[in-house]
DNA sequence: CGTAGAATTGCAACATTATAACCTAATCTC
DNA sequence: GAGATTAGGTTATAATGTTGCAATTCTACG
């Protein structure tokens, strides 16, 4: 499952490890992670929660990057493309993946008070996958999952 | 398996079902099936493509409704609530709903070829949903999962 | 009836998210 | 170092979705 987001950690080693395996990656495809890539990954690692695009713009504005949304959306890309961060398309923002490696099936629970995002082992998505191409003949290509509710922290707070 | 898009079928009553479900679900609500609302359910059932909500407009306003944003959110807003449409949210998008009834799962594959979605069975995104819960302790209020690739249709017209 | 309250709609403006087009600069390959 | 490739800068604009308020229509209840 993962990683558990809801117990205490040192989030700096989170952010760490990150940028290191995407380094990794990074060297491994021939890929480059540039200046603003490696710092629109650690903005959106800066915590457990999805991110907007056009959050990041002024934090990058900040540090002397160029921040226009194309800049954004350009690093983005580069970062979804190695599957180093998803896309919750339901609340149209971003967040870092806990195992990056090659594009794979993105399934998440967002917290619709806090808005803190858990990653989830995605081998159920797999097998409505694998049903529906066998049962309808469609060729399934990409996955996501995406659940809502009250982490346990904000059931608690009530 | 709820339906198979794939096979012939008459569309006519596709629709016609639609709306009589819609206006039975209402009835039995206390909601009003008005007819900005019946229309618009009309047009998402128009095909098995999800329809953008801007896509709506030109053509309410051919049959002389009111055509403005807010009209066509707050009718596609009423037909979320009552489970009559579900949204893709990867394509900013509305389909009719194959099994309305209250609010249910969203589970969906879609074609990224010819575009038409075929709504799936969600019993295993259930599944998900009260392993997280359990393992978790988070609690799991609404689910969505978006399959993407190649029709069987598309798959052979390659 | 008839009127109070609720739900619905009309309308204008605006907010948010994302992309197009076109060009310059940096980097890689040989 | 020339040419190809990739990345980034800049401006404008497209696409999607929301807010706030006034006007209207429906519903319930006396």
């Amino acid at each position: 499952m993962a990683q558990n987001v809801y117990k205490a950690h040192d989030h700096h080693a989170c952010i760490d490890s990150a940028v290191s395996r995407a380094r990794a990656l990074c060297e491994e495809q021939g890929a480059r992670l540039t200046p603003v890539r490696q710092r629109v990954l650690e903005l959106v690692w800066a915590n457990h929660k999805p991110v907007g695009a056009y959050d990041l713009l002024p934090k990058l504005a900040e540090e002397g990057f160029n921040s226009a949304p194309p800049t954004v959306y350009r690093a983005l890309d580069f970062l979804l493309d190695l599957g180093l961060v998803h896309r919750i398309s339901s609340l149209n923002a971003f967040i870092g993946c806990t195992h990056p490696g090659e594009a794979h099936p993105s399934c998440f629970f967002v917290c619709r008070e806090c808005g803190e995002a858990q990653e989830l082992d995605a081998e159920q998505v797999n097998k409505i996958a694998r049903q529906a191409e066998q049962m309808l003949g469609v060729k399934v290509e990409q996955q996501m999952t995406e659940l809502m509710g009250l982490c346990p922290r904000c059931q608690d707070a009530v």
